[in-house]
DNA sequence: CCTCCACAGGAAGCGCAGGAGT
DNA sequence: ACTCCTGCGCTTCCTGTGGAGG
């Protein structure tokens, strides 16, 4: 018999390199934003004169480009300060993993004085080394704060960074915020809205089109030659647009049909691949968002899920009865009698409305203001994924 | 035209947990 | 160990909006 690992690893494949294709990767080409790397490479830009420049904050949903192009373009300032030998320091923070402003700080620190360890100093002292270090080698700090708006303590953070600038004669510290949470930006201290807002960029959602250019791209680098066909492309594109312009899942959708190709010993991924990776990561994206969700708003979701199983639906705009659309009052009336049955408590008509907005920016339901002919000025709720796939990972969750 | 309904979403404030300062 | 402070989740109150109906 032979070889177990030579069986698995010497297996046919129709990946040139799979890596390639992950989320983790940064692609060198980044299509249809080039407005927006220029937009800030334009800003970023005085760095290179040691200038202060203005902070920057990029918003826009989840793949959407906002993480790799702000890698982009500091990779390209680093590589070009470097010839020009000028002093620019550039720190990604991920502040899901470093959520305080300690933490956060601290990374700065790490990225500074990579040999030296600063942990369990005061944070005081951490921030004082970090003005420190600037007043020294009169460098320009540009820090990335990705997933901003998971970041406690932020006023103070960006307080203790852009105040420390009119300290420096020379040198200066410069802030790039990312969020792909909306409302975010109106929770803000209005001094750090300001101070954190200078200068603003939206990134909008992929149409069809567009993804369909970035996974050619793609597969061009990941997938051996010949293997994935036009249609198959075609269909991941047209997917992931009608679900959410969302880049992430066009190429998770990819990379799960490469391998179910590779499992059924095909040498090629073609439109069947596709609809079978749908379902699979459909419900990898279903799963890992509502695991994560406080337990009153996956009740709130549960009720939409049930009610768009159980309603025939209503009349929308163009007056024709659409499945799946519900009002906002008739979830909440749902959601009250599912709290009360589970023995949870229930939460305010106000808040509620805070729930759902949140459920429609993670992209989990859509929602449209009804037209003439409804009731006033409410909402019309639809669920985004399919309900019955909800309804059975929210039942799990519950219990 | 006015009023009521059924909401949307802003503003203020409350109680709590947990971290910092002393 | 103790206060003080602050962010968070939430409630209360409020103003605004647009269709329905008198």
């Amino acid at each position: 018999m032979a070889n177990v690992f030579e069986q698995i690893l010497e297996k046919e494949t129709v990946f040139k390199d799979r890596n390639l294709i992950t989320p983790h990767y940064t692609p060198r080409e980044l299509p249809f934003r080039e407005a927006q790397i220029k937009e800030i490479s334009e800003i970023l830009s005085g760095l290179i004169n040691s200038l202060k420049v203005n902070n920057l904050f990029l918003y826009g949903k989840t793949g959407t480009g906002k993480t790799s192009t702000v890698r982009h373009v500091i990779s390209d300032l680093l590589d070009y300060a470097n010839k020009k030998d000028s002093k620019i320091n550039a720190i990604y923070i991920n502040c899901r993993n470093h959520s305080t402003k300690y933490r956060a700080l601290l990374k700065c620190l790490k990225e500074l004085y990579p040999n030296e360890n600063f942990l369990g100093f005061s944070a005081g002292f951490v921030h004082e080394k970090l003005i420190d270090y600037i007043k020294e080698n009169k460098n320009s700090v540009a820090v990335v704060l990705d997933e901003i708006d998971k970041l406690k303590e932020l006023d103070d953070l960006v307080y203790a960074l852009t105040r420390a600038n009119d300290e420096f004669e020379k040198g200066s510290i410069s802030v790039i915020g990312i969020s792909n949470n909306l409302m975010f930006k109106d929770r803000l201290d209005p001094r750090t809205k300001s101070s954190l807002c200078e200068k603003e960029i939206v990134f909008s959602p992929y149409n069809a089109e567009e993804l369909k250019e970035i996974l050619i791209q793609r597969v061009k680098l990941a997938f051996k030659e010949n293997t994935v066909s036009d249609s198959a492309i075609n269909l991941a594109s047209a997917i992931a647009a009608k679900e959410s312009g969302d880049a992430r899942t066009a190429l998770m959708l990819l990379l799960r049909a490469g391998e179910i190709s590779d499992k059924k010993e095909k040498k090629t991924v073609s439109e069947e691949e596709i609809f079978e990776a749908k379902k699979s990561v459909e419900e990898e994206i279903i799963f890992s968002m509502i695991s994560t969700l406080p337990s009153q708003e996956q009740l709130v979701l549960l009720s939409i899920a049930e009610l768009s199983l159980k309603k025939t639906g209503i009349t929308n705009l163009s007056g024709e009865q659409e499945k799946g659309l519900m009002f906002s009052g008739e979830v909440y009336e749902k959601y009250q009698k599912l709290a009360k049955n589970l023995g949870e408590n229930v939460v305010s008509t106000r808040w509620y409305r805070q729930y759902i907005s949140e459920l429609e920016m993670y992209g989990l339901i859509h929602t449209t203001n009804s037209g003439p002919g409804q009731r006033g000025q409410t909402r019309l709720i639809k669920l985004g994924f399919d309900a019955e796939k909800i309804k059975n990972v929210l039942e799990k969750e519950l219990n």
